[in-house]
DNA sequence: GACTCACTAGAGTATATACTCTAATAATAG
DNA sequence: CTATTATTAGAGTATATACTCTAGTGAGTC
């Protein structure tokens, strides 16, 4: 492998493990047994680096939100956007933590994040559009829609900050990828109210499968018999 | 005032305006043109200002979020409780900007925080809870308050960022309260479709207070007269 | 007037950080 | 084989950062 793709490797790797402000470039160097020299040939700076690391993950994603106009969407799609989105941010999770320092630190990577997020947001709502038409939500005026797939994203990207911050996480213990996964259920449950007769089972169903195992709320007492309950007022 | 207090108060404003990671101890001296000795015989680092900062943040919010427990909640509560946090989060805007490290720095602000964010989730859940009582929104199972409560919290902590990160927010042009405020249109999104037919006109019409002004999605196309249409699905 | 004590100045320091420079070595093209 | 280019090592540097240390000052107390 070339030692330029090793940089930006080992640069994800460590700064997922112990955030980009920790993460130095004389620690990336030191991590591949290379030279800072080395390091500053194949890039100008850290933050290059890191916008390198951005295009890579802009690609991931933007390839996972590709949505098919020739057909109609299934629930087999949307798990499939749920899952592979926390995907991305699983293993881009050094990003999101420190991204309004690497915005303000660089120009390009500021414009362009914009209009990622933008994309998203798009495909967000091109979703729900495509999940009313197949009957799996209710259909929603734009202007609901559009505060809907903001909200998705708020709670898709804020989730794992949560996790870390306020969740059981002492020292030591260490996010998982299936932790992170829970945030599917928080997201579904955005979803519930509008949802069909004919797919509520369904979704729900699905979404229980992402249920978390711990209690993560301070009122949330109960946790063992919930299943038959929850669908108590719909 | 006190040099202490003063220390606290450049502090805050310092990070606020640029972020903690950008201010130094020696950046707060010379801009209360003091000197870093002076600063360092009143707090042992820089961790503890921000841990003292934290206190106040805490204390603010603890005192906002103290729901009556002997009368019924009226909208107007409602509406002081979101005015409240998103104030809140103004004021002390820069904590969550660099959260995730500052929690990594100082084992008890780690602790202090996850109690309150716990506190917090509990409040909002309350406040669902007493809505209901209230017949502003439909009563809800436990499982599903705790998710909707956890979305609440995770749309108002992400608010900001989010402005910061993909809004207009060219470089020079900073956020201003109003704009932050907008996230309380967010957060009655949650809330529209869980709304009794008693109360949804009026919490809508709250709602619309917030709207916000410029196009912020990339498919919100119209703008003009949504007014009307917007509760065509409901 | 001696004493205490909260408070302050300002020089100084150890370390980190991002990055540069020079020189050398491998790889490759003609 | 030679010339060029790509790659690497490693010492070095300017600046920043968080913090320490010493030497006070000034207001009150006995």
């Amino acid at each position: 492998m070339k030692t330029r793709d090793k940089i930006l490797l080992s640069s994800l790797e460590l700064f997922n493990e112990r955030g980009e402000r920790n993460i130095t470039t004389n620690h990336i160097a030191a991590h591949l047994a290379i030279s800072p020299g080395n390091l500053y040939y194949h890039f100008r700076n850290k933050s290059d680096i890191i916008y390198e690391i951005f295009l890579e993950y802009e690609k991931l994603v933007d390839f996972y939100l590709d949505i098919p106009e020739d057909r109609p969407i299934t629930l087999e799609d949307l798990t499939f956007y749920l899952e592979s989105v926390f995907d991305g941010l699983w293993s881009y999770r050094f990003f999101h933590r420190d991204l309004e320092y690497l915005l303000d630190s660089d120009r390009r990577l500021r414009q362009d994040y914009r209009e990622f997020t933008n994309r998203c947001l798009a495909a967000i709502s091109r979703i729900f559009e495509k999940l009313a038409d197949a009957g799996i939500i209710q259909p929603q005026p734009d202007e609901l829609r559009s505060a809907m797939s903001l909200n998705v994203w708020l709670v898709i990207t804020n989730w794992m900050a949560f996790l870390k911050t306020a969740h059981a996480l002492e020292e030591s213990t260490s996010l998982t990828l299936k932790e992170l996964k829970q945030g599917i259920y928080q997201v579904l449950t955005l979803e519930i109210p509008y949802l069909t007769a004919d797919y509520r089972e369904r979704v729900m169903a699905l979404r229980e499968k992402y249920r978390p195992s711990l209690p993560e709320s301070a009122d949330a007492s109960d946790g063992a018999s919930g299943k038959d309950e929850k669908l108590r007022n719909f």
